[in-house]
DNA sequence: TGCATTAATTATCTTTTGTTAAGTTGTTCT
DNA sequence: AGAACAACTTAACAAAAGATAATTAATGCA
């Protein structure tokens, strides 16, 4: 069910980190199954429930001033799925978070994690990689966006990403990369002409 | 020196916060002047030495493939400059870090202000606000990319920083809000005249 | 399977941006 | 003050992106 080794890869645990390190946190949060479509964090809402995704897909996205669904992120398998506006700064959510696939969680709230966490040194110790990879990912795409053309960032976003590409429309993407929908489809054709 | 009611204000420090619990920060922190130009962070560099402005301003920035200047962030008076890569990826850095004005700083080995950190409650309390106003920072970053264009990228980056948008050139700012400076100019030209 | 919906592509046109280079203004430094 | 350099603006052109709409392709669902 939850898949240790790929945790540790993405978010570079210690090395000798286990099932047995995170057996609390798993007992203290409820399993959760969505639908396509169905919402997991609403905008407005000031939860403070995380998600890791266990089968599926998260999306967040915001309606923009005019009306517009734009996708900020996208989160499949073994990623953490936080009320970002809500841990940052206290705020309600201004994004909205859906399954857009059939979906399945594990959940709880923050700061019932934290409880559990703090009382664990190794725990605490692992629980700042998450926090340093949320960093690292934000990071690196603000870089890509200052430092690559759209159309090398889509080339980076589909290297980096292969499993995500493919599974969802490209319009989430367009999103993602600063760009609409009908250029990504233009860079696309270009990109397939070149090669 | 240090102005604390200014730090309190930028990373939300708790209430009581004073220059009592930093004491031993700034005591095992060194002075250090920089003149314009002069590097604080090299290129390749692993140091994890964080850097506190007390006056001037620091640019980050790095080399494109195009061997361009990309100027990727600018640190004025009470930001913490660290060596990003290095705290994020124990990478060496792949930007530089420079004064761009007379600058006076005070700095320490993160690894070393982590232990002193460690030793006090709030500190260790306080010190995650600094976290989180990083998250804060670079998350509102992102979607000012997804969901604004350049222009009005630049209107909020203005009403964002003043400050800062007074004090350095131009092509400083076009670079970190992702566009050349000539369109920049041109945005600038735009806007003037509707106004 | 077939109908309805959604996504992607293509086309057209407008706007904006990138690129390069020239000209102007401003700064720095001796 | 004057020379040298850096920054900003402007111009001209090419390339790319946005907006809108029509067409085609894919998907979902009853």
């Amino acid at each position: 069910m939850i898949d240790i080794k790929k945790l540790k890869e993405i978010y570079q645990f210690t090395k000798g980190f286990s099932f047995t390190d995170i057996r609390d946190l798993v007992k203290a949060s409820k399993r959760k199954k969505f639908k396509k479509k169905d919402i997991l964090i609403n905008i407005n809402s000031t939860s403070n429930e995380v998600f890791m995704v266990l089968k599926g897909m998260v999306r967040c996205f915001r309606i923009d001033e005019n009306g517009e669904d734009i996708t900020i992120a996208l989160y499949p398998e073994n990623y953490l799925v936080p009320n970002v506006d809500y841990v940052l700064c206290k705020d309600k959510s201004r994004s909205f978070y859906e399954a857009i696939e059939e979906t399945v969680t594990l959940s709880m709230d923050l700061d019932a994690a934290m409880v559990i966490i703090e009382r664990s040194n190794n725990l605490a110790v692992n629980s700042k990689f998450i926090y340093l990879k949320f960093m690292k990912r934000m990071y690196q795409r603000i870089q890509s966006f200052v430092l690559l053309s759209p159309e090398k960032r889509y080339e980076l976003f589909v290297k980096e990403n292969p499993s995500i590409n493919t599974r969802v429309p490209d319009k989430y993407i367009a999103n993602i990369l600063g760009i609409t929908p009908v250029s990504l489809s233009r860079i696309r054709k270009r990109l397939s002409k070149n090669n």
